[in-house]
DNA sequence: ACTCTGCATGTAGGG
DNA sequence: CCTACATGCAGAGTG
């Protein structure tokens, strides 16, 4: 019985309590043992964390080989290669099938050098490994081929229920293996061709465990997994040894290098297979996105598998649209937040970055040209900083790159290389569309693999949740709800080592976000930046709408720290609940309110997932399942039936969505309100009279000040941003009435200042007639005031505007008094005397007046009222050309004048007296 | 005020 | 424990 001679990657068992060592640096692998599975530990038996990988050829020249005999060119590794080397005995020996001379594995087993391969850790294959049915299931992998790296064809027959494995062996005791010539294919998806080849000697069950590879197959073809083949660099398909027909061995003669290190070669996608009659499942097959562990090049054994490339036979037949070209995927790297944001910084791994790009030695580095998939030229900065003792290498200024294919955060910029020419391709992938890549065509995509593969690598990959629940989003797009359904049943019916629960959560996510109208908009995405200080997370804008929604949601979901009972605070009259706790988390619920019935709430039970409807008033724990319905006997449990059927699940979603948007109106609509707030507000309403919803009387409340609390009503806290407002004239909010205080402060000032000017312009012209006493300048001056800037004139034509009444027969009186007594040479400081004396004398009447209600100023002849009220207190002043016009717009201006006025106070304390400013304004 | 630049730092994950 | 890397941060430069 031939028998593969493996060596282990694993250098200690798994099982802690054995912890055998393989030493695998001292024997040329380990045999497999009959019966078992290589990947198991001598001593105990478990089975081995990490692949164990064929050490056939990879030592030598990373996997290809030249049959001795025959020179045909041949790959040692995965699963086609049982149909091109005769695996040999205990020897050793691999013969190739061309010829059936052995290629001398034997010279290569005794290299101890590590060839990369197979160090997929636990991720990848961790699942896999105790179960003897799995064991069994790996065991047929060997028998495919000697495919101890293939990690992701391993997961591809965990993807397989038992059935197969007894033709697997069958197969395997029979060797069936077909000629070379037969089974020169390019994929799995050939592999059934091949296999069909096969059957044609075999016994029906090979067939039929054909027929499951197929069927599997077709299965990973819809849900394009992501896995991790641990295959030859360059290799494009699941499979790739079967590639090696007569152009991929030419092609892959060839090896590849950039600058002084050697490559492994990559074989040209076949194009033998897309062209051909297979084109049915060519397009499929290509699509299966398969990491390409790195095989050559400084710090290949370092590199993590995340950085391997994932590129599909498309993409890479759309960057090498030269068919002379070969491409080779070099590693690829999911954007975070800091690469795709404004600094224009590409983060490079450092494996990657020694091993693929040029060496360079100053941190300056060096400009790198890297062609996009579009064929265009950038040059980039590559270059490090010194980090610890360490180098982080970055590309400098992707911004244009990145934003020309409209990455984010979250999508995958893969870093490929046309050889023989050695230039660097950049191509990318997007999470929210991993086809995106290379522009290629949707219509070349399998139904399914576009939703799929944006799942998996979205939510496998542990991508940004932003970016990643937007990759959901849109790649649900024109992604039926059914076919979501048909597709997560069929991923479960699989079986595979996918977290099922997480998939079927995040579908439910999908779901739930497929009957979000306001979500499935506009293709084109707006990014934008979140955050006032770090400008570097780049979200598209219906992610923070998102975000932002589950930000006010979460608002909802805090429930008070249980058993910890707040302390009150009262502040201003308000009560505050402060604990020495952080809140808690509730379980998130949906509302729905429903034409008939009213509102509903309802939660998901997190153990069966069915819906439950609960009381409106109901807060729940994070946990909670149908055992903690108290509210609904009939479906305190798991096996309750659900009560919505799918469609009503639906409805009930979207009406939750309907209830959120109006809620979010509801949010912001004051808060737009809420902008024009304040004095302006309060101005406008006054001024225009506007007759908001008489229930729609808005506390401007602010959160502008750090210190002050909602309803704080200080000046700051009052300060509107802008706009104009909704206050009813009548409100009477605190802020309300300490603007209404404030203007009517502000409006007897500015009164008084009218009045001092129309009666210096009055004593001016008396001044002109006679002398006059000491005691007449004194009191008229009180009245004096000179135009000397634009707001003065403002005033005054305000004034000129004033409607005539007895305030004027008023004025005209004392300034009839004052006539012959004004001294225009009197002192300045004593001018500021009489000025304080005026002061004195206005606040009194201001005191008085602002006792009055605001109602008066603003009722239609407000303005006048004021003056005839501060006429009336003060028995002064009242411009002797007061204006004729009763006009509104005036006194609209003359309003927002004063408030901007008061505006311009904002920072002072309230109510103080005639201060510079005025004294500015008044500067006789 | 904003961007650019170089470096520092915290942390997740690998060994 | 150590490394890699995502991101923060501060100073310089710029408009």
């Amino acid at each position: 019985m031939r028998e593969l001679i493996l060596r282990m990657k694993s250098k200690t068992c798994m099982n802690a309590v054995c912890g055998a060592s393989t030493s695998s640096g001292s024997r040329k692998g380990w045999p497999l043992r009959s019966g078992e599975f290589a990947n198991l530990c001598d001593k105990c038996g478990s089975a081995y964390e990490q692949s164990i990988f064929c050490d056939m050829f990879h030592s030598k020249d990373s996997g290809w080989r030249d049959c001795a005999s025959c020179g045909k060119r041949l790959h040692c590794g995965c699963i086609a290669s049982i149909f091109l080397l005769e695996l040999l005995d205990h020897g050793g020996g691999v013969n190739c099938v061309s010829c059936t001379k052995s290629s001398g594995v034997n010279s290569v087993m005794g290299s101890e050098k590590p060839n990369g391969f197979g160090t997929s850790k636990g991720d990848d294959i961790g699942e896999m490994q105790s179960a003897d049915s799995q064991l069994d299931r790996e065991r047929k992998l060997m028998q495919l081929g000697c495919t101890t790296e293939g990690i992701g064809t391993i997961h591809l027959l965990q993807l397989q229920n038992g059935e197969t494995s007894g033709s697997f062996r069958q197969m395997k005791q029979e060797d069936n293996i077909p000629p070379v010539g037969e089974i020169g294919i390019t994929s799995f998806s050939n592999f059934n061709q091949a296999s069909n080849g096969l059957s044609q000697t075999a016994k029906p069950e090979i067939h039929k465990a054909t027929i499951a590879a197929k069927e599997l197959y077709e299965s990973l073809a819809q849900t394009n997994l992501s896995m991790t083949l641990g295959t030859p660099l360059g290799n494009p398909n699941p499979f790739p040894g079967a590639v090696v027909d007569e152009r991929g061995q030419s092609k892959a003669l060839s090896p590849f290098q950039q600058g002084p290190r050697s490559r492994h070669l990559l074989p040209k996608p076949p194009k033998s297979a897309l062209g051909t009659g297979l084109e049915s499942n060519a397009g499929m097959v290509s699509q299966i996105r398969v990491a390409r562990p790195p095989t050559e090049g400084r710090g290949r054994n370092q590199l993590l598998p995340r950085y391997w490339p994932r590129i599909t036979d498309q993409e890479l037949q759309q960057i090498s649209a030269d068919a002379n070209s070969t491409v080779v995927p070099l590693f690829e790297k999911v954007l975070s937040a800091s690469d795709a944001g404004r600094i224009g910084r590409l983060v490079l791994p450092k494996a990657c970055a020694e091993a693929y790009f040029p060496p360079i030695s100053q941190p300056e580095g060096l400009p790198l040209r890297i062609q996009d998939v579009k064929g265009k030229d950038w040059v980039f900065q590559f270059r490090f900083w010194p980090n610890n003792n360490s180098r982080m290498y970055v590309l400098e200024g992707v911004t244009p790159c990145i934003q020309s294919m409209q990455l984010q955060a979250g999508d995958t910029v893969t870093f490929s290389r046309m050889d023989p020419e050695g230039k660097l391709v950049m191509g990318f992938r997007k999470a929210s569309n991993n086809m995106a890549m290379q522009d290629i065509q949707p219509s070349a995509i399998p139904n399914g693999v576009h939703s799929s593969e944006n799942f998996f690598s979205g939510v496998s990959e542990n991508l940004p949740i932003i970016s990643g629940y937007s990759g959901l989003l849109q790649s649900l797009k024109g992604s039926s709800d059914t076919h979501l359904s048909a597709l997560s049943k069929h991923l479960h019916s699989t079986n595979g080592d996918i977290s099922w629960h997480t998939s079927e959560k995040h579908e439910e996510r999908m779901r739930e976000s497929l009957l979000l109208p306001s979500l499935l908009v506009p293709e084109r995405k707006r990014t934008r930046n979140i955050g006032s200080k770090s400008k570097r997370l780049l979200i598209d804008s219906l992610d923070s709408l998102e975000l932002k929604l589950t930000w006010e949601e979460a608002q909802d979901l805090l429930r008070p720290p249980p058993s910890v009972k707040p302390s009150i605070v009262t502040i201003e009259d308000h009560d505050f609940e402060e604990y020495e706790e952080p809140p808690v988390f509730g379980k998130r619920t949906i509302f729905v309110v429903r034409s008939i019935g009213g509102q509903e709430q309802w939660a998901q039970c997190d153990s069966c997932c069915k819906w439950r409807r609960l009381p409106v008033d109901v807060l729940l724990p994070p946990k909670w399942t149908c055992v903690d319905n108290a509210w609904d006997q009939s479906r305190c449990s798991c096996s309750a039936p659900d009560e919505l059927s799918p469609r009503e699940l639906e409805h009930l979603l979207r009406l939750n969505k309907e209830f959120k948007k109006r809620r979010m109106l509801s949010i912001h609509r004051p808060a737009q309100e809420h902008k024009s707030s304040g004095l302006d507000a309060l101005a406008n309403a006054a001024i225009l009279g506007d007759a908001g919803d008489p229930g729609t009387t808005v506390v401007a409340t602010t959160t502008k000040h750090p210190r002050h609390r909602p309803g704080c009503s200080c000046i700051v806290c009052i300060q509107p941003p802008s706009g104009k407002g909704k206050h009813k004239p009548t409100c009477t909010c605190t802020v309300c009435m300490t603007v209404k205080r404030r203007f009517k402060t502000m409006m007897m000032r500015k009164k008084k200042r009218q009045s001092e000017h129309e009666a210096e312009i009055a004593l001016r012209d008396q001044n002109m007639s006679g002398p006059r006493d000491e005691a007449e300048v004194e009191s008229s001056s009180k009245l004096v005031s000179t135009p000397q800037d634009p707001s003065e004139n403002e005033d005054r034509s305000a004034n000129e505007l004033e409607p005539k009444s007895q305030s004027n027969n008023l004025l005209n009186k004392m300034i009839d008094i004052g006539k012959g007594h004004i001294d225009l040479n009197c002192h300045p400081a004593r001018e500021e005397e009489s000025q304080v004396g005026l002061a004195r004398m206005s606040m009194l009447s201001l005191l008085q007046v602002a006792s009055l209600p605001l109602d008066t100023y603003l009722k239609q002849n407000g303005l006048t009222s004021l003056v005839s009220e501060q006429q009336g207190s003060s028995a002064s002043q009242m411009p002797a050309q007061a204006g004729e016009s009763e006009g509104r717009l005036p006194e609209d201006c003359q309003f927002v004048s004063a408030v901007q006025e008061q505006k311009q106070e904002s920072g002072g304390e309230e109510n103080r007296g005639p201060g510079p400013e005025q004294s500015q304004n008044d500067p006789v």
